[in-house]
DNA sequence: AGCTGGCACTCGGTACAATCGAGTGCCAGC
DNA sequence: GCTGGCACTCGATTGTACCGAGTGCCAGCT
């Protein structure tokens, strides 16, 4: 539903000729058909497509003439676009907008892969990390597309435990075990070599104050009256922290390979390349994923991604929750070409039911 | 080092005409030289190299006619190969076998990269896991090929501590510090509901028994008297070990969108996006990976690499050392046609650099 | 024996023209 | 407002000619 139906009541002047406003939003129910057909020919051929295409294969009882007139206005209208003159046309970012606004028609997903969905999620409990990064290569699975997931933010989780672990001399090891079962640690060093019974002190001191905290909001630690576990607290309690708070969400990508065969969907040379590239930087990945805070689906095509290399590709984005909150993000990465309808099905059943597994 | 180098003494019969034996080890000298000299030539301008080419811009001082006589021996003898009849040369994979194995006259890393490697060894300590990961960056970085590392088998690793965390009633999760710093996790759904004294009791039960052991040969545990207690001890055991024993070894894959930059080195259509998907699957890259028993460096080219669609690559691996023993691989993935003399330097220093990093 | 110059031959790549045909825009008429 | 008709575009395909890099082979030279 996007933001901008201004819907000017009855809309004269401006480009006349034809009825309706000029914006984007409201078009002639045939041309919206138009629209649609055009979307959905050219998503399975990949082929420009042509004014006899559409009259023919679609219901609409119209000529090819007729269709002809309609596609100037979509192009004039922004919605189609023309490789050279004397081609059929391709969906602009616009065209695929209007088309997953308000076209879809949503007829779900089909039966198999909804069995294999089901199936999935009613298998035997795994650890968050491992259900999180299957959930990843089952979304690729079902769309033939990159999948993206992102994991609960580690610094919003409680802490259930911390431990001390020496591993070498003057290397310490901190380990807060987390709510939902995920495991954060840290490296210590520090030059003041602390005795075993120290370390299991500040062991002591840190699990019995930082219990119950979240990682973003760990206390400060009081005193213990020993100055080295005072050290070692101190220290583990930054550690741990400050490793919260830089180390960015953790992050699942899936099917990563698909885009390489599907090159042929990107239009530009080498973009699926650079793609690749950029999957492989996390943190821009998860920055570009975030900030999905309405529950819907989101779905963001071509040029509306803010990095230049996503101009060939469409993200579609869904948040899963846990106990009421958002607590990540699952997602498909695909060619701006590409199958919207079964992209958000997909999308859209894979995050209910991630939500679902991890309320239980 | 081919096996069949069947040398048979002062070779006649057979193909006649030329000295030497017919197998692959012996190549006169000036051969040698041209076969050296077309696979560095191919390697840069990934072009069919002539022999007018090589006569001239290669020292030594014979016509283009030699040249194309020892072309032709070099061909028969399975060293080079014609795309088509009245086109140059390009090396098989017997050809850069016989270049790796005969011709490096290794001359190291350039001084940037030389320093870039110390630099970054000699950075702050690091968690095991990081390391290896931007080990794995780093070897992409210098190769710009795909890089893979593998870290120390788990299952070798010490146990330092083991611990039991309630998540959920009925959930609990067992977790293991390894000396490495590596921590093993393992979620145990268990019927029978236990106290926390009980849950403490059995983890320390199971501290105490294990602690020292490593993973793969974990010792039965005892028994406690109280057969709640004795349940989790044993359920938790048993969920490490078979954890530690199935689950693949640490895994890094680093720079895999340099394959799809390099896909005009793939001569076949797709073998980029295959390799790719290969790269996704863990398992088959661990075991692809793992086999390296000796300590140098091993080069595999095309078809020498047992899976299929490793045919258009060459993998360079060599082991890394923890204490003398053999910890794990780092290696270069890469087309066949790839600066062998510069992977080889690659991984060698980075091998080194990290087994004297992790000695300290 | 081995190297070399010379020469005929191959064959991919490029350049160019001709042609095809899918597709458009536009217009007059229903 | 839709349609049939028509001229026009322009990428793709086909065919032809040709260039030139490269080969194989041979006769001759050292």
């Amino acid at each position: 539903m996007p933001a901008d139906s201004t819907a000017k009541t009855a809309g004269t002047t401006e480009y006349v000729d034809d009825d309706e406003s000029s914006g984007s939003p409201e078009l002639d129910e045939r041309r919206a058909r138009v629209l649609r057909a055009i979307v959905e020919e050219y998503v399975t051929t990949g082929q420009p497509v042509g004014s006899q295409t559409i009259a023919t294969s679609t219901g609409l009882g119209v000529s090819s003439a007729t269709v002809r007139n309609d596609m100037t206005v979509l192009e004039r209208d922004g919605f189609l676009a023309q490789p050279h003159r004397s081609a059929g046309r391709i969906p602009t970012d616009q065209g695929y907008r209007f088309f997953v606004d308000h076209l879809t028609g949503s007829p779900g997903l089909p039966a198999a892969q909804r069995r294999t969905v089901a199936d999935f999620f009613t298998s035997a409990h795994r650890a968050l990390e491992d259900l999180l990064h299957e959930t990843s290569q089952l979304l690729a699975g079902l769309t033939h597309h990159a999948s993206v997931v992102i994991g609960p933010a580690p610094s919003a989780a409680e802490v259930r435990t911390v431990q001390l672990v020496a591993l070498q001399p003057g290397v310490v090891l901190a380990v807060a075990v987390l709510g939902n079962g995920v495991v954060e640690k840290s490296v210590l060093e520090l030059s003041a070599d602390a005795t075993d019974a120290e370390l299991a002190a500040a062991a002591a001191a840190l699990d019995q104050q930082l219990r119950g905290s979240t990682l973003a909001d760990l206390p400060e630690p009081g005193g213990t009256g020993n100055p080295i576990v005072d050290t070692y607290v101190r220290a583990a309690r930054d550690a741990l922290r400050t490793h919260a708070a830089e180390d960015h969400d953790p992050l699942y990508v899936a099917g990563a390979s698909r885009i390489a065969l599907e090159q042929a969907a990107f239009p530009n040379e080498g973009s699926a390349a650079r793609l690749l590239e950029l999957l492989e930087h996390q943190v821009v990945v998860v920055s570009l994923v975030r900030g999905i805070l309405d529950r819907g689906i989101t779905v963001r095509i071509g040029a509306e991604n803010e990095y230049e290399d996503l101009r060939d590709c469409s993200l579609v984005l869904a948040p899963y929750e846990v106990e009421g909150e958002i607590a990540g993000t699952v997602g498909v990465l695909g060619p701006t070409r590409m199958d919207y309808q079964r992209a958000l099905a997909a999308v859209s059943v894979v995050s209910q039911q991630l939500s679902r597994s991890l309320e239980s």
